[in-house]
DNA sequence: ATTATATATCGCAAATATACGATGGATGAT
DNA sequence: ATCATCCATCGTATATTTGCGATATATAAT
């Protein structure tokens, strides 16, 4: 029974992987691509430049909201997003350290593989 | 009904966001730290190390190797896994020019939020 | 006031992920 | 040959994700 074990990891485990979460799906990466792109973030033009319908453009922008990657607000008759620098730069800062962790045994002697 | 349309994105998005996937769950997380920091990469080693019952363990093994960041052989009696440092090389210069890519737009007007 | 437009949300269906007990296969020890 | 150990796999239960049609809401236009 899928009891969610996840809690029982370091925060910093859980932070990181929450974050790979939120790219794990190629709409999302694709959207934070526009919204880098587009001085305007307006929701219509995400959709456009994506092959889904708006519903589910909707939904994948709720989860980025979420995670913390991008802001919104809504402006008048349409909605705004953009990204949010400081939770993607923590983001990032969390890769890093990871990412600097794991080659940091890259040099030792394997005894297999 | 869920129609997998991720089929219909760049063909990079898609890679980035499998590899992200790959890092969206602490245990795997957790295991490709162990795998980088011990010698030995025994399984029963990482069973240990993490709060997951044998069986799991073993399907976030299979699910790292499925995204080629881990390589395994059977070793005698254990199971010898390691990182696949080719494929992680490879999902980290993705990262990097997705990184890079959002970047540049982080200087412009925003207009919104 | 009515209508059109832009988005969010609801509700549903299908697919996938998470977790583990039970079991099986292979090796090594006795 | 028997037994213990290590690990993968099967089967199953539950939870989450993905996708969208239908609908609601809110603004702008007429």
């Amino acid at each position: 029974m899928a009891t969610n074990k996840k809690s029982e990891f370091d925060a910093d485990e859980i932070q990181l992987a929450d974050f790979a979460k939120a790219l794990s799906h190629p709409a999302r990466i694709a959207i934070l691509k526009i919204l880098a792109q587009k001085q305007s973030c307006i929701c219509g033009q995400i959709v456009e430049g994506l092959p889904l319908a708006q519903p589910t453009v909707s939904q994948h922008l709720k989860e980025l909201k979420n995670a913390g990657l991008i802001k919104g607000e809504i402006e008048g008759k349409t909605s705004c997003y953009c990204i949010n620098w400081d939770t993607y730069d923590q983001f990032r800062t969390l890769f890093e350290a990871f990412d600097i962790r794991l080659d940091g045994g890259r040099q030792q002697v394997q005894n297999c593989c």
